[in-house]
This record gives structure tokens, C-alpha cells and sequence, in this order.
DNA sequence: CACTAGGGTTAGGGTTCT
DNA sequence: TAGAACCCTAACCCTAGT
């Protein structure tokens, strides 16, 4: 009726990630009160803050395991851990997000991983996004 | 290994149309847990019976227009385009059933009631079947 | 009663098989 | 190529517990 579906954009997700760095995963309700997220989620619920929590955490977390078709999916943006990073304009969309691991090894002189996969979904830089929304201060 | 692609049979596709009759489209779990065509459909997940509706929609509409971006007609989608049969027993999946339940509360857009087509669909008559199978009532 | 946590359900895109 | 059956999962709903 109302709402098919809305998915959420990557403006909403920066507010949400947002919020949760200041307050804390939990406190949805004053994430979306807050004056300066809060209008970024005005058509959300704080319920809806709390399931799109999860879903972030859940594809963040545990993945391939479904098929042999191993997807490389390297790129994603971590919901609560990586705070704030220096050089994030330049993001490579395969092969970033290294925050202090760094254990990115994709690295075979092999030269037959070539079939890179249409990107289904198009992962650009949230970081970014949140700097330029000035949802994130760069002082606590 | 797992599932060897179980086709849906005449009765499976009759109890479906016969749960969205009743309960309207989108209450899949509900359909699959009626006391009447439910044992029709123990073999189906409420997920296999949304996928089968839609796939019922798709054929029965044949084309739409390229210029839509929302869908307004995801409702009341039409499954078995019959065109044969006497003006009399023209059914309307969801605009002219009498909920029994009356949990229904679905817009038929109606979009043209008037459109006679006299279209070639060779859909031979489900109610029919449905009728047979008893999974239909005459009145509410 | 308001909020949150968590399980359950639906919607829609994608994939596989025919 | 197209269509049917099935899979994946984000978005949404329901509700017990606090």
C-alpha cells in the first residue's frame, strides 16, 4: 500500500552508522531523535533502525557459505567496527577495506582470476558519504 | 540433490487461487495454514506459494508497459485469464469474492471491467476444478 | 504503555533447470 | 530465449520481555 518497499539509501545507512558510533548500537529511538541524523531518517522507524542494524550486521558478518560459487564480495562496509580512516577516497571497491587487519591477500601471481563479476549492487565509499553529510564530526 | 523441481499441479495452482480468494494476496502463510486446501499445499512453503502467484501474475498479464516504474497492479493479479467462459461465471479473483473471513481489504484498482477481449488464452476452466476440489464455496 | 530484541513473514531480485 | 521452480535476503511484521 503505502510503502511497496523502501530500501534504504546509502544516506540513511551513513545516518544509522552515524548514530549508532555516538550512542551506541541499541538506542535506536534517540538515534532517530537526534537533530542531526534524525532528519536523514525521518521515514524510519525506530524499529526499522534496529532490523536494518541487524541485516548490516548480518551480511557484514558470516558469508559463503551457500554455494561452490564462491563470491569474492570483498567489499562491504563493516557496521560497527572501523571508525574513522584517513585515506578513504581512495577506495578500491575490491580490494579495501583493511582498516587494521589488513590481511588482504588477493594477491596470486596466478593471472586466471580474471572473471570479475558484473558488481551487483554498486558498494561505493559510505565513508565518504558520512563526511560529506557531516554526520560524523571529527571530534567527539 | 535436494529438490528435483516439483511442478504444481492443477490442484496446487486451484488451492492457491482459492487461499488468495480468501485471504488476499500477500497472506501466504495464512493460505497455507487453512484448514481447507492447506493439506492441498503441505508440500509448498508460504515463500513456493508467493513464487508460483507471481509466476501465475506474470503469464496472465503478458506485457506491460516499459514506462512504469512503480506497479500499481500488484495486486489482484489475475492467475488464469479465462476469456472463454460465459460472462456469468467471469470471476474476479479479488474483486468480486465475498471474503468469508472479511480480513480482505484489498483495492481492487479495477482498472477496465469493460475490456472484453476475446482474447486466444485456451485456458481451460479452473473454476471448474476448483469447484470439483471443493475448494471453492459458493457463497461465503 | 513505550522501547528493544528476536523470531517469523513477505517482497523482490537472482539463479538454475527445462 | 523464455518460463517455471527455487534460492537469497533486505525490509517489514508480530510479540514477549523489560
Amino acid at each position: 500500500m503505502g510503502a511497496p518497499k523502501q530500501k534504504w539509501t546509502a544516506e540513511e545507512e551513513a545516518a544509522l552508522r552515524a548514530g549508532v558510533e555516538k550512542y551506541g548500537p541499541g538506542k535506536w529511538r534517540a538515534i532517530q531523535k537526534d537533530s542531526k541524523f534524525g532528519p536523514c531518517l525521518t521515514s524510519r522507524s525506530n524499529v526499522d533502525l534496529k532490523d536494518k542494524w541487524r541485516n548490516m550486521s548480518v551480511s557484514a558478518n558470516g558469508m559463503g557459505s551457500s554455494r561452490e560459487r564462491g563470491k569474492p564480495l570483498a567489499l562491504m562496509p563493516p557496521p560497527g567496527m572501523l571508525t574513522l580512516m584517513d585515506e578513504a577516497l581512495t577506495i578500491d571497491p575490491l580490494a579495501t577495506i583493511s582498516p587494521a587487519d589488513g590481511s588482504y591477500d588477493g594477491k596470486g601471481d596466478g593471472a586466471d582470476t580474471s572473471s570479475d563479476r558484473k558488481s551487483l549492487g554498486p558498494r561505493y565509499d559510505d565513508l565518504v558519504l558520512e563526511a560529506v553529510l557531516g554526520l560524523k564530526e571529527p571530534y567527539g
